[in-house]
RNA sequence: GGCCCCGUAGCUCAGAGGAUAGAGCGACCGCCUCCUAAGCGGUAGGUCACAGGUUCGAAUCCUGUCGGGGCCGCCA
């Protein structure tokens, strides 16, 4: 890292990635200057310096805060350091004006060439365009979907299942090493279940009568898994007792099971880069191997928990049991990883895959898990946190339900009904490019409407036709350029002379552009991928409202009878088109190319 | 009883401690001889649930209250 000071920075141009970095350092130079002249006390704290987009573009491009930051530190009034930060930043090139505002706000107008370094820069370097290095290669492994592989995936493991990709392929962007990881639930008692249900089917494809009694799992998928075990086995499974055939029905189910999750995360587009099995982490011995060296930390013991508040369970009665101290993590009580009969917890596995996680040298961890399942974060972040000595964050991002509704009408679930809806129904009836969008533009923690009809309907109420309709308008530009005989191509357009472009209306345009970069920066630290969509639903108002300006103005419209001017205004366009396709590829939607 | 999430315009929701709190829908008024009107411009609409606190500054952070949802020893 350079510790250098002064005004050291990196040429304004093709490599300025984010100009609102860029900038700070600039204000963060100044400052030093402002320190090294004495104008200011040694040692004061700028990590709440900000330099932000203001809330009103009346009030320039860029604001800082950094004189009402260090007011009281410095012993200064905020308007006499602003003023002395601003004398400064006029000496900078890039900034145009520097004025004081309001309680001790700087306010900033930059010069109109950053903005067109910046298309040229989203040109240049297309889709890789707004890329970060804050990840700085830290190994992050993101856990998502882990359905039971019992069964069809539902529209809540579909919203995780966009969810975790998205989040991934951020990270990614980001700069991070991004592991896609899927954790089998293979070894609890309900692939038991599974492998009974299945043999049922198994019996009926053999002309027998099933018996699904209560507990089994009577949907119809299993029928197809009882044909196959019938083509694999013919009847040599059928006068076997239950410990003959249990293992080898259950292995063949869960195959099967697996498959149809495989496919149908592969129908949204999702791939797993490790798919992680607890039986297979049970049976290599990680369970006792986790725990013993908790238990070196003194924080396993056998003791007795205080009986529950409030609602007593009826059968509730004092028992010693193997304990984890999560307490001493801030959990709410310490957890049993013992039933009384000496098996484990279904809490034990999952400590032995989290060890494993960070046995394999992950520098952050994220899970994403239903919101049914937010009584498990404390437990799970006191797990990694004690087997890290808390060097390894785990962020745990709970997904709030998905409600359905058709035609406005609230859609119940019922797997009784045969109304329960699966991914698989989702994907095909709306396609995985609206299932992922309209799945990304909620905040996680919040619940979302998912209404069958509205989500298809072409208009404006649909953010995915929204911006797609934007991108689409740009190829539409690109089409008709060539047409025209300009050439349009991303090298030509690169070589436009873009200080044409002065129009306030286009500076606009320009001004979202150069804020890419900062979001994907927020996005990511706060593992928020919705703040994409949202970016994009704004990024592609404003190429709305440019080419609507376009019907007054003619002048506006990106193709002109002057081809240097025009090649100059589709630049523009192309620009806004590569950072929408851009923000598009981390949500795992396609861009549209046209729309008729 | 405890823990977690949510409460912002009529509706659905954005909003890294910053300025006069935003967008879409719905309502009202306008804009196609013109690169795609699946679009755009304008008007109207607010006690950011409530009460305290932290500080130059709070929708945002802390505490409490109210309201909605979820979870709560050996199930998975």
């Amino acid at each position: 890292m350079p510790g250098g000071s002064g005004m050291a920075r990196p040429k304004s141009g093709i490599h300025a990635m984010n100009l609102f970095t860029d900038i700070r350092a600039a204000v963060l130079a100044a400052l030093d200057q402002l320190v090294a002249a004495g104008e200011l006390p040694k040692g004061l704290d700028m990590t709440n310096v900000a330099v932000e987009p203001p809330r009103d573009p009346a009030h320039g491009d860029m604001a800082t805060n950094a004189a009402m930051v260090l007011a009281k530190p410095a012993g200064k009034a905020p308007r006499a350091i602003a003023e002395a930060l601003a004398d400064r930043l006029r000496e900078d090139d890039r900034i145009a004006t520097a004025e004081v505002a309001g309680p001790g706000f700087l306010n900033m107008r930059l010069v109109p060439g950053l903005w067109h370094d910046v298309v040229r820069a989203a040109l240049a370097q297309g889709r890789d365009f707004g890329r970060s290095t804050i990840g700085q290669g830290t190994r992050v492994n993101v856990e998502f979907v882990s359905a039971n592989p019992t069964g069809p995936m539902h529209v809540g493991h579909t919203r995780g299942a966009v969810f975790g990709d998205a989040l991934a392929s951020l990270l990614d962007f980001a700069g991070y090493d991004v592991t896609r990881e899927y954790y089998i639930n293979d070894a609890g008692a309900q692939v038991d279940v599974l492998a009974r249900s299945a043999y049922e089917r198994y019996r009926e494809a053999h002309g027998l009568e099933p018996q699904i009694s209560e507990g089994l799992y009577p949907g119809d998928y299993l029928i197809p898994v009882g044909e196959a075990l019938k083509q694999e086995y013919g009847d040599s499974l059928l006068d076997k007792p239950e410990s003959e055939w249990l293992s080898v029905v259950r292995d063949f189910a869960m195959g099967r099971m697996m498959q149809m999750i495989r496919e149908d995360l592969a129908s949204l587009g999702v791939k797993m880069d490790v798919y992680s099995s607890e039986r297979a982490i049970t049976e290599a011995g990680r369970v006792e191997e986790a725990l013993e060296t908790l238990r070196g930390m003194g924080l396993i013991y056998e003791g007795v928990l205080e009986p529950p508040k409030g609602k007593m369970p009826e059968d509730w009665e004092p028992r010693e049991q193997t304990l984890f101290r999560s307490t001493a993590f801030g959990d709410d009580m310490d957890r049993p990883v013992k039933k009384s009969d000496g098996s484990w917890t279904y809490f034990a596995p999952d400590i032995a895959y989290h060890w494993d996680k960070v046995q394999r040298g992950f520098d952050q961890l994220i899970n994403v898990f239903g919101a049914d399942h937010g009584g498990y974060v404390k437990r799970l972040k006191a797990v990694v946190q004690a087997l890290t000595n808390g060097r390894v964050p785990l962020d745990i991002k709970l997904i709030q339900l998905v409600k359905l509704y058709k035609n406005g009408e609230p859609f119940k679930m019922s797997k009784r009904a045969g109304t329960f809806v699966t991914l698989r129904d989702v994907v095909e009836q709306v396609g995985p490019d609206v299932t992922r969008f309209v799945m990304l533009t909620r905040k996680n923690d919040v619940a979302l409407d998912f209404d069958f009809d509205k989500v298809l309907e072409q208009s404006k109420d649909n953010p995915v036709f929204y911006v797609q309709y934007a991108h689409a308008r740009v190829c539409s530009v690109l089409r008709k350029a060539a047409e025209a005989g300009i050439p349009a191509d991303d090298t030509a357009l690169a070589g436009a002379d873009l200080s044409i472009l002065t129009h306030e209306a286009e500076l606009e345009l320009a001004r979202k552009i150069a804020e890419w970069p900062r979001i994907v920066e927020i996005a990511a630290r706060g593992h928020e991928p919705h703040r994409i969509a949202f970016y994009l639903n704004e990024l592609a108002a404003e190429l709305h409202g440019l080419w609507n300006r376009g019907n007054d103005d003619a002048a506006l419209r990106f193709i002109q009878d002057d081809k240097e001017v025009s090649r100059a205004k589709i630049a523009l366009a192309r620009a806004a088109g590569v950072v929408i396709s851009a923000g598009l590829g981390i949500l795992g939607v396609t861009p549209a190319e046209e729309m008729r």
